[in-house]
DNA sequence: TCTGGGGTCCTAGGACCC
DNA sequence: TCTGGGGTCCTAGGACCC
């Protein structure tokens, strides 16, 4: 049977989550920054307008943001998080396959839910209850391959008289799109393989599609041609509606200045440490592996530059802050060196299992295990919200102190004290 | 002065086994 | 003196995604 996935995705998301609570800044020009405050990550359409580039430094464009009153902000996750899943359970009602790709994605399986003539009208109503139940704009692109959707959706978001629904359905409609769509829009391909396709003249989306299958498994690898297949309209990736349990989980951070002693390095390291752990236990999993890796400034032209990372076992599978601390700091004295000023540390803790059903080893003593759950699964309630009331010695007490935020919105929908205020 | 963070998948090459 | 070949597992590095 012929598939069909729609790929939803929000219009400049973290951006539209702020409007949400300013709608005063609905025309207005507005940008929002990356962790640290370094890079521009999401741009509405007049900043987009004013030619700045994704993933800017801020430095490069402050001036250009002064002069036409852009208005800016840090990046609020914890807003962004909570508005996604809004969005998320309301395209659940939509298809009962759905596979959130991303904070501000998702593919619905609409294979055999409805008639082809159907699907441009279902892709509006989907973006109309969106827009009624949570207030976020959303583009649809609908057609018989996820790759085929993915471009669909680049044409919504595109062309305004589409009226943000495109369905690719019907071959016609598909061709059209890929022969003015450039290659460097198609999912899969990136900097690096955009360079050597221009090298070979393949320019346009209907450039790639019209590439060999061999040549691409020769020049490249199986997952170009599953790309190529996939813009043909035969189905190679399914929907994964129950992705498996993730394999690490990385907590990394640049600094807002620079740390050339140790001991601050030692206390962010360890903070790193604890959160991955935090993270671990919200997940449900036990790690066995953990890197932990500095570096300095890859900009900077005057610093020596150095990175390195090592990695480790735990005693045993772990998700105890206090042997993941203490492993992170054993490690951390292998890559120190004296003399470098540096600018980002992280933490990964990988080898990943799930805590239950759990497999103990020889050594394992079940009575202190439990007892350890129980105080781990205690600290995260006193914690809960992220107000870290509690530490283990070895972290920084006042957490996000490295990070610059200044301009940080309030956590409308998540803390009872900054619920917005109607009057 | 100031350049994000958190993930996945694929491939090649080495070690080791029989 | 002769020095195969196929399989698995692990790791590092590259490329990509949002």
């Amino acid at each position: 049977m012929t598939r069909s996935y729609a790929l939803v995705d929000c219009n400049n998301f973290y951006v539209s989550c702020e409007r949400l609570f300013r709608p005063e800044l609905k025309r207005r020009p507005v940008v929002i920054l990356s962790n640290n405050d370094g890079c521009v990550v999401s741009r509405s359409q007049e900043a987009k307008k004013l030619n700045i580039p994704m993933a800017t430094p801020l430095f490069k464009v402050e001036q250009l943001l002064k002069r036409h009153r852009v208005e800016i902000f840090s990046s609020n996750y914890t807003l962004y998080a909570d508005i996604s899943s809004r969005v998320m359970q309301t395209l659940e009602t939509f298809s009962p396959q759905v596979e959130i790709y991303s904070i501000d994605e998702a593919f619905l399986d609409l294979t055999g839910l409805i008639t082809a003539e159907a699907r441009y009208d279902y892709g509006q109503e989907i973006r109309q209850t969106v827009q009624r139940h949570v207030g976020i704009p959303v583009c649809v692109g609908i057609a018989p391959t996820k790759t085929l959707a993915k471009l669909a959706n680049h044409g919504a978001k595109t062309y305004p008289a589409t009226n943000g629904v495109v369905d690719l359905s019907r071959p016609e409609r598909r061709d059209r799109l890929l022969k003015i769509t450039p290659v460097s829009e198609i999912w899969g391909v990136g900097k690096r393989t955009l360079l050597r396709l221009q090298h070979m003249g393949i320019h346009t989306a209907w450039d790639l599609s019209a590439l060999s299958i061999k040549t691409a498994r020769r020049q490249f690898s199986v997952v170009m041609e599953r790309t190529i297949r996939e813009l043909r309209g035969e189905a190679c990736i399914d929907i994964d509606a129950q992705p498996a349990p993730q394999q690490q989980v990385i907590c990394s951070r640049s600094f807002g200045e620079k740390i050339s002693a140790y001991a601050p390095l030692r206390e962010t390291v360890c903070e790193f440490a604890a959160r991955a752990a935090e993270k671990l236990r919200h997940n449900r999993q036990l790690a066995r592996m953990i890197t932990v890796s500095v570096r300095t400034s890859a900009y900077s032209a005057e610093d020596p530059c150095y990175a390195n990372s090592a990695s480790g076992s735990l005693p045993s599978y772990s998700n105890d802050s206090r042997q993941i601390i203490a492993r992170a700091t054993s490690l951390l004295q292998t890559v120190w060196k004296d003399g470098y000023r540096y600018a980002k540390a992280g933490v990964m803790l990988s080898d990943l299992s799930l805590d239950s059903p759990f497999q103990p080893d020889l050594f394992d003593d079940p009575s202190c295990r439990a007892r350890n759950t129980a105080l781990m699964k205690a600290m995260d309630q006193i914690n809960h919200g992220g107000s870290g009331s509690i530490w283990l010695g070895g972290q920084r007490p006042q957490r996000d102190w490295f990070m610059n935020r200044a301009h940080l919105s309030p956590a409308y929908t998540t803390r009872w004290e900054q619920l917005p205020i109607v009057s």
